[in-house]
Formats: C-alpha cells, sequence, structure tokens
RNA sequence: UCUGGAGUAGCUCAAUGGUGGAGCGGGUGGCUGUUAACCACUAGGAUGGGGGUUCGAGUCCCUCCUCCAGAGCCA
C-alpha cells in the first residue's frame, strides 16, 4: 500500500496510491459515481466505474454517506474536468466507518446551528480553509520574531490581579492563597523577561471577562505579546510593521488555496503589503471630526471612527501618540507633551479594527511609581514590576498582536468566532 | 447592559386571521463525466414556553426564554 496525502498527489501522476480519509460528497450517475474525498491536507475527486472495479466496490455507492471514512485505492490521473486538476480512478474502497445521519449537509445553515456543531463543522472547507490559515499566520509571527533575536517566553495565565486594571478577569479559587485570575495579558511579565533576555515574546491564550457581544470579540483569545529593551517608540512600530508585513507575504505566499476559498480578494490584501500610515491621535480627531465623528482629543476611537479612519487606506494605520487618559498606566509620557503617551494603534483596513496595540514603557520609577499611586493601583502587589524600574532599568517597548483578529482581516471572514477552533463568547462556553 | 431583528420538519426557509408547504438531508428506484449533479416516488410537524383576544391564531396582544445584528470596552 502506498498511502500519500491529496496535498502530494501531483507527484504521483500515473501511479497507483492509496488515500485515507472522509467522504466529503458522492454524486451517482447510474454506472459511474464520483466521490468526493478530503484527508485534512486536501480534497480530490475519486470516479468509481462499473467497468473498473467489481460490483461489491461498485455497490457501495448505495450505503456510502457524507463523512463515512474510507481507505481509497486508485490510479491517479490528471483531468481537466477534475477540481484541482487531478482525480483518482478508483480500485477499491475499504470502509473504516458508515455514518447515519451526519448533521451539516452542504446546503445553507444558520449560525447557531453551526455553533452547536462546531466539532463538526471544522471539517467544512471553509472552515479548514480558515484554521490552516490561523496555522500559517501563527507560523509566520513566531518566525519573524525568532529570525530578530526574539526568545520564547512563556508568562503565567494564573495571575494574582490585573495587568491592566480597567478589564474584568475572570476568576479562580486559589488553595489558601485566597483569589487567582485568568491572565489578560502577559506583557508585565515580558518586561521581566528582556532585562534577562534582551528581547522575548509569549504566545498563548488570554481571557476578557467584558461583556462584549461584536464581531471583533472573544472572552478567550490568542495572543502575542512582544517586549524588546532598549526599543524606543519608533523603533517599536518599525518592528510592528515590518512583522505585520512579513505575516501578510507569508499568508499569500503559502495560503493562495485557502484565501481563494475564502474568496479573499488577493489583490488587495498585496496592497497592504506597503509602508503603513501613521496619524497621531490629535490628527486622527481632526480628521474624523471633519468627516463628522463627535470624537473629543480626550476619547478612545469609537467602531464608527476606525471605519472612517481606514475607508480609503489600502494598508493598515498607525495611531500613536494618545492622550494619558485612555491608556494603561505603564504607557510611557512623550517628553514633548506630558498630556500624551507613547502609545500606538494599529488599525487594519476593510473596518477589522485594532490588530495591534503597543507602547514604550515607562522606565523612570519615580513617574511610574505616581502613575501607578494615581490609579490607586495596589503597589505591593506590583512592587516587582517597579524592582525593574530600580535595578537597572532602560528604555524598552512592546505590542501585542491577537491572532484572531489578525486572521479574520487577512482571511476576510465577517466575524472573529470563525478564526478559532472553539470560540468562547459571552454566550457560548461549548462544545 | 442598551437598541433593533428572529424563533415553523434533522437543516434552510414559505404560508391575506380560515385544511401548515417547498428545497436540502433520510428512504426507494432511474441515469457512464457529475461539480452544493439531476429526475420520479416516499416518510417526516405540540409552529420556543405560558397566558389572552376571536366562531377560528403559525399569523393579533401580553409575558418569559433562546438566538442573531449593532453599540460600549478592548486585541
Amino acid at each position: 500500500m502506498n498511502w500519500v496525502f491529496i496535498k502530494d498527489i501531483k507527484n504521483y501522476d500515473g501511479q497507483v496510491v492509496t488515500l485515507k480519509g472522509w467522504m466529503y460528497n458522492l454524486r451517482s450517475s447510474g454506472k459511474i459515481w464520483f466521490l468526493l474525498l478530503r484527508d485534512g491536507t486536501g480534497l480530490i475527486q475519486g470516479i468509481v466505474s462499473k467497468a473498473d472495479v467489481n460490483d461489491a466496490v461498485f455497490d457501495l455507492k448505495n450505503i456510502l454517506t457524507q463523512e463515512s471514512s474510507v481507505i481509497v485505492t486508485g490510479l491517479v490521473h490528471a483531468d481537466k474536468r477534475a477540481p484541482g486538476g487531478f482525480e483518482l480512478i478508483v480500485h477499491d474502497i475499504e470502509i473504516v466507518q458508515i455514518v447515519q445521519d451526519y448533521p451539516i449537509t452542504l446546503k445553507e445553515h444558520g449560525i447557531e446551528f453551526l455553533m452547536d456543531n462546531r466539532h463538526l463543522w471544522l471539517r467544512s472547507r471553509k472552515q479548514w480553509a480558515l484554521l490552516r490559515l490561523r496555522h500559517t499566520i501563527y507560523y509566520a509571527i513566531t518566525e519573524y520574531l525568532n529570525q530578530n533575536g526574539f526568545i520564547r517566553f512563556d508568562s503565567p495565565i494564573l495571575t494574582p490581579n490585573a495587568c491592566e486594571g480597567t478589564t474584568t478577569l475572570f476568576e479562580v479559587p486559589y488553595f489558601d492563597l485566597g483569589k487567582g485570575y485568568l491572565s489578560q495579558s502577559g506583557q508585565l511579565y515580558l518586561e521581566a523577561g528582556i532585562m534577562s533576555l534582551g528581547r522575548v515574546y509569549d504566545f498563548g491564550p488570554v481571557f476578557r471577562a467584558e461583556k462584549s457581544k461584536t464581531r471583533k470579540h472573544l472572552t478567550e483569545f490568542w495572543m502575542m505579546d512582544a517586549e524588546a529593551a532598549f526599543i524606543d517608540h519608533v523603533g517599536n512600530m518599525q518592528l510592528q510593521e515590518e512583522l505585520i508585513r512579513y505575516v501578510i507575504r507569508t499568508a499569500i505566499e503559502r495560503c493562495e488555496p485557502e484565501l481563494t476559498i475564502l474568496e479573499r480578494d488577493i489583490a488587495r490584501l498585496k496592497k497592504a503589503d506597503a509602508p503603513f500610515g501613521r496619524m497621531t491621535h490629535r490628527e486622527a480627531v481632526e480628521y474624523l471630526r471633519k468627516k463628522g465623528s463627535t470624537i473629543t482629543d480626550k476619547d478612545d476611537l469609537g467602531a464608527q471612527d476606525e471605519v472612517l479612519l481606514t475607508e480609503n487606506s489600502d494598508v493598515p494605520i498607525f495611531i500613536e501618540k494618545w492622550p494619558k487618559e485612555v491608556k494603561a498606566f505603564y504607557m510611557k509620557r512623550d517628553a514633548k507633551n506630558p498630556d500624551l503617551v507613547l502609545g500606538d494603534d494599529l488599525i487594519a483596513p476593510e473596518g477589522y479594527g485594532e490588530i495591534i496595540g503597543g507602547s514604550q514603557r515607562e522606565d523612570d520609577y519615580d513617574v511610574l511609581l505616581a502613575r501607578m499611586q494615581a490609579e490607586n493601583m495596589p503597589l505591593a502587589e506590583y512592587q516587582w514590576f517597579l524592582d525593574l524600574r530600580k535595578y537597572g532599568t532602560v528604555p524598552h517597548s512592546g505590542f501585542g498582536i491577537g491572532l484572531e483578529r489578525l486572521t479574520a482581516w487577512i482571511g476576510g471572514v465577517q466575524h472573529i468566532r470563525e478564526t478559532i477552533p472553539f470560540p468562547r463568547t459571552i454566550y457560548r462556553l461549548r462544545p
């Protein structure tokens, strides 16, 4: 038996091979029938002709059903009529299991039904493509970081308190120590990591107990945080831009079939691999007010503002130098204007919203302490964080990328919930 | 939490206040190049729960539940 994967089938033209997988669909036409087989690596059409096989194999058309698992042997053969260019002239089919009543048909379904059957929906073509794209994006991010001197540094998921006192945390009982919380970002720990390793990143699940209910939010999502010593605000944005452009290029290069299945406008995506836009928060506010927004120079961007800002842009846009009131305590003040902090948000085009949040960090002990006191933070819990400014402080910067938002934008899908295998939202904890 | 919308066959949807239908999926049969194949036949229903109006309610009213879209917060 010469077991091969469908993705490699072009290398076996004219040879007899064995494929192992699942029935995606079956079409019958009397003395000939067609099976669409998937094996995780791709999809191929098999032809079963009464002239080529014995009756026992031919009659399987009467019992094979969608998602039945099978082992198929046949001759690989190039044919223009076949989707993918190659098809399999079937010689033999070994049944692993005949499926009864698979719930998801090839017709349209509602989102509630699909989410209830997420464990099966994952097998559908679009979901398959999206999960492969997610994998490639995940891989490209770490590939870029590894090539640029970043060391993977796994920050803890169970933490004693909020990283940024603003958002709501999931609470868990923690033995005799009271309550623990699920991390909403590993960033503060990364700041400790760079003082040892210079450049570090983490990549893992983070948790937000906010009752957000939009196509851009999940309660559990995967975030990559990177942090680098001796990198300032400008260098930080440069790093983010290079990384995102690398991811775009890699996705287009390695995932063209997946992007095609997703009906992504690849030409438009290619245009995003160009110098990103840059505006200060103040410039953005002026621009938005001219367009009719009610935003003020003390406000964060609303969803409509993000759309207005990027509607005429092919590339993502950095919004930098934010009023300190709307950003986290650890961001460094702008030396030229103490009301501003050296933070940057990267807004994706086409209405996908913020895909990166980053900043240069406050590295002065006294300034940071004053800022934390002003926000009534529990100083004892953060003494270790203040220590980093006491023992060899250096200018440093970092940023976080939301994997699902980035995948949603690059894949061109409307809702973030399809970009993670099992999404968690306020109203969905299962399957 | 707020605003808007929707719950009818396993799924996706129809049905002027007057006998609840179709497509897909299931079953049976037909077809040698199908592309979410097609054709014929067939089985399949407390119309989300409760209450009300009416001779009569899937349809109108009240209420509860569930889901969807958007907002705020954020990645």
